[in-house]
DNA sequence: ATATAATGTTAGCCAAAGCTAACAAAAGGA
DNA sequence: TCCTTTTGTTAGCTTTGGCTAACATTATAT
């Protein structure tokens, strides 16, 4: 089983390889605030569980398996994030460290749950919601947050 | 700072005096689901932490700091239960399941903006609402869970 | 009262995930 | 080109929180 350590990693390398088109250590470690070693020690460890592909200085890659996770993630982040600060109602920046902890602990069909209240109250159609996990972004609400 | 880890032995340690009037390293073991030895090592970390008092082969208290945390915890863990069972629709296993591991993860202000919005969609009269985090239970809804 | 069972502790091992210090490789500028 | 800076890696340490095996203590039942 892949640890939330791990899918933390994941999703930053989504992440910035949506932003700069490339993965590499430096950017890794000063998006999870650690330091490059414990970066180049973590790739290791997800090299073994199939989760990226690279060789030792060059360029790293994240698996389909890898991406899928990351996605997922990121998806759960996004469920989290609207709900804290749209209905809830915290300041956009609280949302975001709150949705950040809690996006790796619920499972998906929880994250699922959550997403179909979110549209309810949010007052956004239930026709066109297609928000699923581990799927595109929702068609009504559009959002995703990528960090 | 104290960990996850060991506010999951606080609330274990709160909800085994509450049921049982004492503390044991084996029903504690048993539920959180580790070894005994896990549960020695762990409760004499705490005791550095002034969470507990005791001495070896003797009865385990919980400190004053140690139940103020704990009962915090079981607070969290609470609404979250109620969030996910009544506002959300989950079956009451899952929301168990589900609240178990949200309950830790979020900051106190977000507990009470959700505890708010729960006693809200429920209906309960906002009035007399006086759920607070680390105080008594809420005298509306009267909730609380002890595992 | 003592043998057996139940309970608790100690010692020592392991893995995960961080860190620093030191080094290696790659990139860029003069 | 070659020297310097930036980037990445290795080695080895630390803490946390599990585990098993062995042992110590306490409780119970006859």
């Amino acid at each position: 089983m892949i640890s939330k350590s791990q899918e933390d990693y994941l999703k930053a390398m989504y992440v910035l390889k949506m932003k700069n088109g490339e993965i590499r250590v430096t950017d890794i470690a000063e998006h999870l605030n650690i330091t490059k070693p414990s970066v180049t020690k973590a790739i290791n460890n997800m090299k073994e569980n199939k989760l990226v592909n690279n060789k030792t200085y060059g360029k790293i890659e994240l698996t389909k398996k890898g991406e899928d996770i990351a996605r997922k993630v990121l998806e759960a982040y996004d469920i989290s994030y609207v709900f804290l600060k749209d209905v809830l109602g915290l300041s956009a920046e609280k949302a975001k460290s709150e949705a950040e902890k809690l996006k790796l602990t619920m499972e998906d069909d929880t994250l699922n749950s959550l997403a179909k209240y979110v549209h309810k109250v949010l007052n956004l159609s239930e026709l066109d919601c297609n928000y699923d996990i581990a799927k595109e972004r929702c068609r009504t609400c559009k959002r995703r947050k990528y960090d």
